[in-house]
RNA sequence: GCCGGAGUGGCGGAAUGGCAGACGCGAUGGUCUCAAAAACCAUUGAGGGCAACUUCAUGUGGGUUCGACUCCCACCUCCGGCACCA
């Protein structure tokens, strides 16, 4: 290359400032103690290490902000910590033998270093890692203080075991599909004692409070609805031969048309209301739901089975004796573990009894038809008239006031036999974990069987020499540490074993920002209250529900024990998109078609066998893939989008792209190429079009760098403004306000646009006029515009142009409204709403003399001729219509 | 099945009642160069026309309006969540 000399973005420029911005604080919280402050705050990491791009995205969100609100004069508290507790680390140590805490300690210094040399600024004095001791020692203070509120409980029940980490794990771990979050295994279930917190207290508040969220992201609160899954209905007590049988239903008008009851397999009064001569049956039922539970049950559309127990239980409402059977349709989890069947008006009872040969009595008549139960092909779930229930009859069927639900939950409750309840799907959260890298429980086990607080906190984590998990927590191999003494009572007692659920320790840290280094409180008082609840929160969508449910509800307890000032933690949420990277997979073209590769028809669901060209392009193109090659020559590949992972192997680490491009530069790709909610690809023509741009500022303004040093910034305005310079001014105008309006409602890929509109006018401008004041004061003013983007070369251009200190103190710019305004604006003219000519008109020019001149206009008296008018409509400054 | 979100050029996307496609990528032509790269200039939704110009076009079909990507109704497709939840 021959060296002509071009003013290009050069990357060594960054590091001085990384350097300069850490000695200077200029991103530390409590700089500006009298400015009002925000807290921005991204989610925290497990340190994984060497991070790539994809992870860079998030932290990049929370940077631009944090720089956006120093820049206008915030004081901003944008912390960071790690959440360092986990499998990663046990596992590591398991296979090579290294300490948990070393290896955990090593990935923080790596980690911490990419955020640094990609330009992400913390204030690093509150850094924090779950997994130190001043850290979880306030966890498990957390705890005791959820113990001691009745919040905290242990409980024998069926609970999700992870066959592959070997340990136990919370609904919220496990997909609908029945795998782990984790570790991907099909859960199994198991009968053990486990920890939990009584999350269900707060489900009534956690549901209602996501209406006071109006800054989160509807998805978000959708699926966190979802997922407490409030169901509305009564509670009716039959009889039968085992005692009362309680059941839950939305329902409760159908009452007087239930002909059986169905029980969960697992249900208590099962033994006892199995007939002898039915017993065989019934467990071999039992034996087989079991199984089928551990395998699959999630098929919806599975044929219905189920065994009658032999017993009869009595309805309440009119002492009809009815059958009660088993079915693995009954969940025991759910509401009683017992249900009135109602076949006439519910779709899975109906298709129950027909299959078993079930009485259906229709209760519910739809207005012009005569159901029978007899006759009828499916339930009717809808509206009508209440019929067949003596005191509801006539009574129109439905939920709202009136209508036949609210008067049967009334009579229920008047005549004793039942009363109106609400219920969640919503399930304590499985607290405890059988693995080592955790806050271990600190509670204690007497000889006498009960359990107490240690008061001894932190409760560290005792050194193990085996890692490995069995089934047990490894640390119950730690005699000396199990075995010790009730520092209260004085008597012999055992500690537990297991350790706490790593989302327990994330469920707090956002409150311990405020005040990390408190050796005597979880956080002090005047702290927390200025800087919670946090201003902007930012993350991925994957913990829509884990997370962020168990820090909501964290925080809601906090609440009221009156140690936090909010009850909602995050004021606003940001989900941003994925990084995604295309990775091509070859494909076998034969003259028999085209065959993909198993995995990925599987994934995008291509039809099986072979496709034709065209089905199998379009089918690939629904789903972002790309075949590439033609036809003539066969298919050599497929290539698609796939989210950057290092198990996906198409990762690219940030210190090699950095050093060799510039983090400003990896900055400009992830937040121009889509909205910052989306997912974006990354390649390398988004690589050269971000280079291109920092190009382009180089080029336009450092070329010119004495001259723009010597102007002094605002020496012109509006009024003095030369008017060969008045487009280039007004430009510049739009740009800031466009800039400001765009960053603050985080449209990063829009205010980049518009910094570039902006560097397109200013090279109209220099190749029709030698540089003037409008040149000079966009340089000026361009650095502040760039700095939350491309933060480093925002430096260097305040610096070469003169500027002291930092460009974050320099202020952001304000847009002058009379710069906006022009002389002449082009009004559209249009005759019956197609656009046939614009003309240029003044400003003030008022509406009929618009109308008058846009009438007049050669072309539009052409077109109307003389035709009658009917109606002009004429908006401002904007168009004239004429209707003909 | 229920709930939520979304469908716009070759691609990412812009426009939230008023000129559809800002900005960028890609592509084509040009300038510079021995040549290439870089950079710069021009063109770039589809069709018709020599041209002025014109028709069509924001998933589909209706509606409201002088005017609809935008609002309303119905439907289709995709993405996400929940789901034999009583």
């Amino acid at each position: 290359m021959s060296e002509q000399k071009r003013d290009r973005f050069d990357p060594s420029i960054e590091a001085k400032w990384r350097e300069f911005w850490a000695k200077e604080g200029i991103f530390n919280a409590g700089r500006r103690p009298n400015a009002p402050h925000r807290y921005i705050l991204e989610m925290f990491p497990y340190p994984s290490g060497d991070l790539h791009i994809g992870h860079l995205k998030n932290y990049v969100i929370g940077d631009v902000l944090t720089r956006f609100y120093v820049s206008r004069g915030y004081d901003v508290m944008h912390p960071f910590g790690w959440d360092a507790f986990g499998l990663p680390a046990e596992n590591a140590a398991i296979k090579r033998g290294i300490n948990p805490a070393d290896w955990t300690n090593a990935n923080i210094q790596e980690s911490k270093n990419s955020l640094n040399i990609a330009g992400i600024m913390y204030d690093w004095s509150t850094e924090l890692a779950t997994c130190k001791p001043d850290y979880y020692k306030w966890t498990q203070w957390l705890f005791q203080l959820l113990y001691t509120r009745g919040l905290a409980y242990r409980a024998k029940s069926l609970v999700n075991w992870d066959p592959v980490d070997q340990t136990v794990l919370a609904n919220e771990q496990v997909d609908s599909e029945g795998r782990s979050w984790r570790s991907g295994a099909k859960v199994e279930k198991r009968e053990l004692e486990q920890w939990y917190f009584k999350i269900t207290a707060y489900a009534e508040r956690l549901l209602q409070d996501l209406d006071k969220l109006t800054d989160w992201p509807e998805q978000v609160k959708t699926m966190q609805r979802n997922w407490i899954g409030k169901s509305e209905g009564a509670e009716v007590t039959f009889t039968c031969d085992a005692g009362d049988l309680v059941v839950f239903t939305t329902r409760p008008d159908t009452l007087w048309g239930a002909t059986f009851m169905v029980l969960a397999p697992e249900h208590p009064y099962v033994a006892q209301l199995t007939a002898a001569n039915k017993k065989a049956e019934v467990d071999a039922y039992i034996a087989k739901a079991k199984l089928t539970k551990e395998i699959d049950r999630t098929s919806t559309a599975r044929e219905k089975s189920g065994v009658f127990l032999g017993s009869y239980a009595t309805n309440p409402v009119n002492g009809a004796q009815i059958p009660i059977w088993i079915a693995d349709y009954v969940l025991m989890g759910y509401g009683t573990g017992a249900i009135m069947a109602v076949p006439a008006h519910d779709e899975r009872d109906f298709a129950f009894a027909r299959q078993f040969g079930l009485d259906i009595v229709v209760v519910v008549q739809p207005d012009g038809q005569q159901l029978n139960g007899q006759t009828m092909t499916e339930a009717w779930p809808g509206e009508g008239s209440m019929v067949n229930s003596d005191p509801l009859n006539g009574i129109p069927a439905g939920k709202g006031d009136g209508q036949s639900v609210k008067a049967a939950i009334k009579w229920l409750e008047s005549h004793g036999k039942g009363k109106g309840t609400i219920t969640y799907r919503l399930r304590d959260w499985l607290i405890s974990r059988q693995r080592y890298w955790g806050a271990p429980i600190p509670m204690l086990h007497l000889e006498d069987g009960s359990i107490v607080p240690d008061p001894r906190l932190p409760i560290e984590l005792p050194q193990v020499e085996d890692y490995l998990p069995k089934g047990k927590s490894p640390l119950a191999a730690a005699t000396n540490w199990v075995n010790t003494v009730d520092p209260v009572s004085g008597k012999p007692a055992k500690r537990d074993t297991d350790t706490m659920d790593t989302f327990v320790d994330s469920s707090w840290y956002f409150l311990r920002f405020a005040d990390a280094q408190n050796a005597d409180e979880i956080f002090a008082k005047e702290k927390i209250n200025r800087w919670m609840p946090v201003h902007q929160y930012i993350g991925g969508i994957e913990h829509a529900i884990l997370h962020l449910l168990y820090s909501r509800f964290i925080t809601k307890v906090l609440y009221d024990e009156g140690l936090v000032p909010n009850d909602e933690p995050f004021d606003a949420l940001f989900t941003q998109g994925m990084v995604q990277r295309r990775v091509r997979t070859a494909v076998v073209h034969s003259s028999a078609g085209i065959e993909f590769p198993e995995e990925l028809r599987r994934k995008i669901e291509l039809p099986a066998g072979v496709v034709g060209v065209d089905a199998a392009r379009t089918a690939l193109k629904q789903h972002g893939y790309t075949l590439e090659g033609d036809a003539i020559q066969g298919f050599e590949a497929v290539s698609g989008p796939v989210t950057m992972s290092k198990s996906a192997g198409n990762g690219i680490p940030v210190g090699p792209f950095v050093r060799q491009y510039g983090s400003d530069v990896a900055r400009i790709v992830v937040l121009f190429a889509a909205p910052p909610e989306n997912s974006m690809e990354w390649t390398d023509e988004g690589v050269a079009g971000a280079q291109r741009f920092l190009n382009r500022i180089m080029a336009l303004f450092m070329t010119e760098r004495d001259a723009v040093a010597a102007h002094v910034p605002g020496s012109v305005t509006t009024a003095t403004i030369a008017d060969h310079e008045r487009d280039l001014w007004r430009a510049l105008h739009i740009a800031i306000r466009k800039i400001s309006q765009d960053t603050d409602a985080f449209r990063f890929n829009t205010a980049i646009a518009a910094m570039m509109e902006l560097l397109n006018e200013v090279q109209r401008y220099r190749s029709e006029h030698a540089v003037g004041a409008a040149y000079y004061e966009v340089a000026h003013t361009f650095t502040r515009l760039l700095s939350p983007f491309a933060p480093h070369l925002a430096e260097e251009l305040y610096a070469a142009f003169g500027g002291n200190g930092s460009v974050y103190d320099a202020g952001w710019p304000a847009w002058d409204e009379a710069a906006l305004l022009v002389s002449e604006i082009e009004v559209v003219v249009q005759v019956n709403s197609k656009v046939r000519g614009r003309i240029m008109v003044p400003a003030a020019a008022d509406a009929a003399q618009i109308e008058e001149w846009a009438r007049n206009s050669p072309r539009i008296r052409e077109l109307i001729g003389d035709a009658t008018i009917r109606k002009v409509i004429i908006v401002p400054g904007k168009l004239v219509n004429f209707v003909v």
